[in-house]
DNA sequence: ACCTGTGGCGAAACAC
DNA sequence: GTGTTTCGCCAC
């Protein structure tokens, strides 16, 4: 990243906030010079407003019970839902709060329910995390920002000269060329090097409950600071002795360390010291600081009457406070790493839970350090040495893999135009709304109420009859044909809904528009159509993202030796993310710029368009044994069908259609989602399987493996016999071992991740029950989030804990049904029967005799 | 205050 | 007994 030119000027805007005690936005710059963090209040004199139809003179002659409103403004704003210039009265007022008591006052008001540090960033254009250098002009400071974005993609404009085919890029400047103007800048910025470091505290704690942060009743022992400037500092408390710093070797992750560790006797110096340190580097990572380290530091802080450096937002409750730090900005990333968008669009769905423990496993290839004995009982240099690990494990989450994680949050936040602070503790819809709102600004466009886009568009019932707690229908699931096939293709399209979205000019202004000619250009077969005069907001920016990200950067990505490609690596993953989690937030009730109709009429089209290929596949005497929603798997065609079908797609539904994948067998049961595929590789693909699941035993999920691997071998119809015989055998051993108990427990665990607290289940499941009985019998509070593991017993409550169970109390039938159930997904397809395997005969065989 | 969606399978409890 | 509901986990 050096060789990208930022002059030493410049500051990247880390955060923005808004500040209670001056009442004004406050930036909080990381002055690339200095490399320390600035803070900086907003002197542009912009304050809090919300918008009324009401007009200036009635609004001032109201009642206001003190000098809330500041003033009147009228201002013009372009309304997109009605297609006209729509005159309003601007009401500024004192302070945010103030907006909530003119809303309630006023009948109509509008944009009054956007937080004030967000209003703030869309008024006056800024870009969280850009780079910015102070303006020379200081005359027009009075009432614009005193910064102006660094323009740098000189980069970018001289690859494109070299490469002398900008064509593609070209046509995507064509089309989308207001968004291309503004997104370059966003896009084409380097991310330097930012000083930070990561904290992970230790407690003391009750034999019975976990230590809780809100009382903080318990004495900090240790804390840890990683730096990634190689320093690292360990706090400890030591009663007996006195205060000392001293520099010392330990052994950390089996290599030796040099590490500061500062002792305290008193608990108070400790903290201290850490809250100093804490303020030399302006970015902190935690990893669920919010709802632990950073709590229980702030109330121990309270109760034990010192200073602390932190600034607590939100009004606890089930959604938890954030505690930002005063002078840094705190990253809390347990809620990034927990985020369904990340999780499953950014890391694949790679990790098992959000713990640390598994997080670090997944993507740094190390575990936390397992304790022997109580934390707060072990020797200063183990405790030094695992609190102190903990930390560089954190500040690896956000650093590895060329700081991925960091990346990616910055260039989320850039896009979406939201602060670091927030876009890490927020989730997809907060993202892509505050990117909406902020492209309303921009234009500006009024930002509807929900109820504006309902009123105006009217209460559709969805397509067809729902199921119910299912607010419309999704995508469709061919029913499988159930055999061994050979010679498989599977064909799917690419990016199938955002494509729908794109090309049907999807958004809520355009959706069953008012305009009588467009009631004609309806969604496939479906009752919804969109608007042809004017293009949608949302169509108009998935589509240029979608373009821009496949076209470009990840065609950019790939080269070794660009030196932008692991920005644009980065880009095109969060990029990808946003794409990915459009539909779904349309569909989302909480969604503030949606209609449901946008969602039912994308997955309607989606039925459609599969439903068109199938009907085009056999009309081409191709037999389609299976598909899922934007898939169909299609039995032995030729080259010469596969290219007519990919044709005909883009030529006649306007969607791209792809040759995913060509399995050399698959095995479809008789159930939807659910498939084996092997490819000419002699590679697989298991999807949906009983044996592939998270709650499936292990020894069961291990004998599925072994008939896997036996399965591999199979290259046409002739083998079948051969194969069959030799998964007889495995499962008839597997099932022998059940019976005379040579199963370990811990193989037998079945593991379920808890998604309530044991009390709030209505159902008194096996897990449900363990739980309860963990809970009892250790003292310890199970709550969601954590993993209950459990055998079946014979006993009269019929499960228990792994770590209470003997071989004994296993019940040997339920697992041989486990089994069954297992194995019967794949071998009734090639024609074995489970009670053949038990040692009887099948009907089959009956009447063959 | 916060929150992407639907379709589908299997285990087990619950309702009758 | 059966059918329905609740729950977790997965496909897309």
């Amino acid at each position: 990243m050096a060789e990208l030119s930022v002059g030493s000027s410049s500051r990247l805007l880390l955060s923005v906030r808004y500040d209670a005690e001056s009442n004004k936005a406050q930036m909080l710059w990381y002055d690339l010079e200095s490399k320390t963090l600035v803070k900086e209040l907003d002197a542009t004199g912009h304050g809090p407003y919300c918008l009324t139809n009401v007009p200036p003179n009635e609004v001032l002659s109201k009642n206001w019970s003190s000098e809330i409103v500041v003033k009147c403004e009228e201002v013009t704003k372009w309304n997109l839902l009605e297609e006209k210039e729509v005159k309003l009265t601007k009401v500024i007022v004192d302070k945010p709060t103030d907006v909530i008591k003119v809303r309630n006052q006023l009948e109509n008001t509008w944009e009054s329910h956007i937080k004030y540090h967000h209003n703030w960033i869309y008024d006056l254009g800024i870009i969280p995390g850009g780079l910015y250098s102070k303006t020379e002009n200081t005359e027009e400071s009075q009432s614009t920002l005193r910064y102006r974005l660094i323009h740098d993609f000189r980069q970018m404009e001289a690859r494109l000269k070299e490469m002398q085919i900008p064509q593609v890029i070209q046509e995507i400047l064509e089309r989308y060329g207001d968004l291309m103007d503004n997104y370059r800048d966003v896009f084409n910025q380097p991310i330097p090097e930012i000083r930070c470091a990561a904290v992970d505290i230790e407690t003391k704690y009750d034999e019975m409950s976990f230590p809780s942060p809100q009382k903080a009743e318990y004495p900090v022992i240790a804390a840890a600071m990683a730096t990634n400037e190689g320093k690292d500092v360990v706090f400890l408390l030591r009663e007996q002795e006195g205060d000392e710093e001293v520099v010392k070797q330990l052994k950390v992750k089996g290599s030796l360390q040099e590490v500061i560790l500062r002792y305290f006797s008193r608990e108070e110096d400790l903290l201290k010291s850490l809250f100093k340190e804490l303020n030399e580097y302006p970015l902190i990572f935690t990893f669920n600081g919010d709802n632990f380290d950073f709590a229980y530091l702030y109330h121990r802080a309270k109760r034990l009457k010192i200073d602390h450096p932190f600034v607590v937002r939100g009004a606890g409750g089930r959604g938890g406070r954030e505690y930002l730090l005063s002078n840094a900005v705190h990253i809390d990333l347990y809620h990034f790493f927990s985020n369904p968008a990340i999780k499953t669009s950014a890391y694949g769905n790679a990790y098992p839970t959000n713990s640390l423990d598994d997080i670090a496993d997944t993507i740094l290839g190390e575990r936390k350090i397992q304790l022997e004995g109580r934390i707060d009982e072990q020797e200063l240099d183990a405790l030094a040495i695992y609190c102190l690990n903990d930390a560089q494990l954190t500040l690896q989450l956000a650093l590895a893999r060329d700081r991925t994680a960091l990346q990616l949050m910055i260039l989320l936040g850039r896009i979406c135009k939201t602060p670091l602070e927030d876009l890490n503790r927020s989730r997809v819809s907060s993202w892509i709304r505050n990117l909406l709102y902020f492209e309303h600004r921009r234009k500006n466009y009024l930002i509807p109420n929900q109820r504006d886009i309902y009123d105006v568009i009217g209460r559709v019932t969805p397509h067809q009859a729902m199921m119910k707690d299912k607010k419309f229908k999704g995508g469709f699931v061919v029913e499988p044909i159930p055999g061994v096939h050979f010679n498989v293709a599977v064909l799917d399209f690419a990016s199938l809904y955002p494509s729908i979205i794109s090309a049907k000019n999807l958004s809520y202004e355009t959706i069953l528009c008012r305009h009588p000619e467009c009631v004609n250009n309806v969604l496939g077969d479906t009752e919804y159509w969109t608007c042809t005069r004017r293009k949608g907001m949302l169509s108009n920016l998935l589509g240029f993202f979608r373009d821009v990200r496949v076209l470009w950067f990840k065609q950019q990505a790939k080269e070794k030796d660009n030196p932008l490609s692991s920005l644009y690596q980065s880009i095109e993953k969060s990029l990808k993310v946003l794409i990915n989690a459009t539909y779904g937030v349309m569909g989302s009730e909480f969604f503030p710029l949606s209609h449901i109709s946008i969602a039912d009429g994308t997955a309607a089209t989606g039925r459609w368009a599969i439903r068109q290929i199938i009907g085009k596949a056999e009309q081409l005497g191709v037999r389609v044994l299976y598909g899922d929603t934007d898939s169909v798997f299609l039995e032995s065609p030729t080259k010469d069908v596969i290219e007519t079908l990919i044709k005909w797609s883009t030529e006649h539904l306007g969607f791209d259609l792809e040759l995913e994948k060509i399995y050399r067998v698959c095995i479809l049961s008789r159930r939807k989602k659910n498939y084996l595929g092997i490819l000419e590789d002699g590679s697989y693909e298991i999807k949906g399987l009983l044996g592939k699941k998270r709650n499936t035993p292990p020894f069961i999920q291990r004998a599925f493996q072994e008939m896997v691997n036996i399965l591999t071998d199979l290259k046409d119809p002739t083998m079948l016999p051969d194969i069959r015989e030799r998964i007889k055998k495995l499962l008839k051993s597997y099932y022998n071992s059940v019976e005379k108990r040579r199963i370990p427990i811990e193989e037998l665990a079945i593991a379920v991740h808890l998604t309530k607290n044991p009390e709030d289940y209505e159902m008194e499941t096996p897990f449900v029950k363990v739980a309860k009985q963990l809970e009892e019998k250790f003292g310890r509070k199970i709550t969601r989030g954590m993993i209950i593991r459990y055998v079946r017993t014979n006993t009269p409550e019929g499960s228990m804990a792994v770590e209470l169970a003997k071989v004994e109390d296993i019940d040997v039938a339920t697992y041989k049904t486990y089994l069954d159930s297992t194995f019967e997904q794949i071998i009734d397809v090639l024609g074995i029967s489970t009670r053949e395997i038990h040692g009887q005969v099948n009907l089959m065989q009956f009447f063959q005799k």
